[in-house]
DNA sequence: GAAAATTTATGATTTACCTCAAATTTAGGT
DNA sequence: ACCTAAATTTGAGGTAAATCATAAATTTTC
């Protein structure tokens, strides 16, 4: 278990201390979560801090009914890193979109590696700069690109960082696809399906391959 | 001067050593801005953090000729904090829309304040954070919201977190206001008419005066 | 393994918003 | 003070995308 621990950690730190890492190991449980459970709750207290070990997590923001995918965590990325020295209340609700295992930290004790592990500390603004930087580019493509742009850079996201390839089994539902680029349903399917006639990419259900990349490009850059 | 950056600074630090303070000051530069003037273009190296002392800027992406304002800053909030730790490439551009005094930091004296000034890493991790939080509130009302929630907004954020006043200002210009809310210039002005013929707002050329709160934060909701 | 619920799919209609065009006002430069 | 450029304003027309409606296919539930 702690060796479990210590290597699922180890890229976030360069020196970890035996005090350091008891304390991890001792404020922290192990959770499994079945696809579809919900692991936060937009507006509930942030107390602890979630790394996911395993699967995949949609990390999403709840208006009026309407949701919208912030972003897709996949394991060795921590959830709730934004809620510290915040407000302590998450601002976004997150849910297993896969079978899942994750470890629940106390946030407290990632605050008090933060104060105590300055390699932590900068790993974590790095993190944090990277999601921010993610973010732009979201902001970009779901405000000034269109439907096409919009789609065509999901599916570069999915096959370059998340599934690291050109053919991948897309967990997402077309609906949360639709959250994810901020469209309807409808739109979604419909420009998927013209994707695949125009041999862009190949679908089957949820199956997803990758056919040319520059010209996803090309839809991405055009907007 | 010492004394002007010691105060400029003394909310982001509880103990400052002599040290500390002395490495700021050898490695910084003071300068000013005029109003549309470019203190940092998207691409470009982020080898310095700047610190806004006065002033207030916009910070912005550029894409296929639009533009579109991620943030105003003002006084006391750094700008560049993102690059850290990422590819030290500014992903943003950022000008000035009234005169603004700033400091430039070398961005690796932050680095050494982040190392060894745990206080301020904290506060730089609490900084970024509510810079995330403000992201996601914006995405949710550029995405979710139509034209009415979308100035609603921004006029609220201006009033509340930016000038502090029913009555402000504006600097920006109607294209800004429009790059702010992901609309087209002619929108943003047809709106804000809306809102002053409805006596939700006074507008006088950039000044403006808000009249009613409640019915803004009931436009923000209905989106 | 049937029933219920959700997801996927497709066509028709509506609308929110952009683009275009042209006039007026304001700001900047010499 | 004049000239030029930029910003603001208003109207008309076009369109990208949402919504609505309805059906088929798939998944979940008991």
């Amino acid at each position: 278990m702690i060796q479990q621990i210590q290597k699922d950690f180890a890229p976030w730190f360069d020196k970890l201390s035996e005090e350091q890492l008891s304390k991890i190991v001792e404020n922290q449980v192990s959770l499994n979560y079945n696809k579809g459970e919900i692991l936060s709750k937009q507006g509930g207290f942030a107390s602890h801090i979630i790394f996911l070990s395993d699967g995949l997590i949609k990390v999403y923001k709840e208006h009026n009914d309407k949701n919208l995918i912030l972003k897709i965590v996949k394991p060795g990325e921590f959830i709730g890193l934004s809620s510290l020295y915040n407000k302590g209340i998450f601002d976004y609700s997150a849910a297993s979109i896969d079978s899942s295992k994750v470890y629940s930290i106390q946030a407290e004790i990632v605050k008090y590696l933060i104060r105590n592990n300055s390699d932590f500390a900068e790993k974590i603004i790095g993190q944090l700069n990277q999601n921010t930087s993610q973010y732009f580019e979201r902001i970009m493509s779901l405000t000034q690109k269109q439907l096409h742009g919009r789609i065509a850079d999901a599916i570069l996201h999915l096959s370059r960082e998340i599934y690291e390839s050109d053919t991948f089994n897309m967990l997402l539902t077309r609906r949360d696809l639709a959250d994810f680029c901020g469209m309807s349903t409808e739109s979604a399917i419909r420009i998927l399906k013209e994707f695949h006639n125009d041999r862009i990419v190949n679908i089957d259900g949820k199956n997803m391959h990758v056919i040319s990349y520059p010209l996803l490009e090309r839809l991405s850059e055009v907007g």
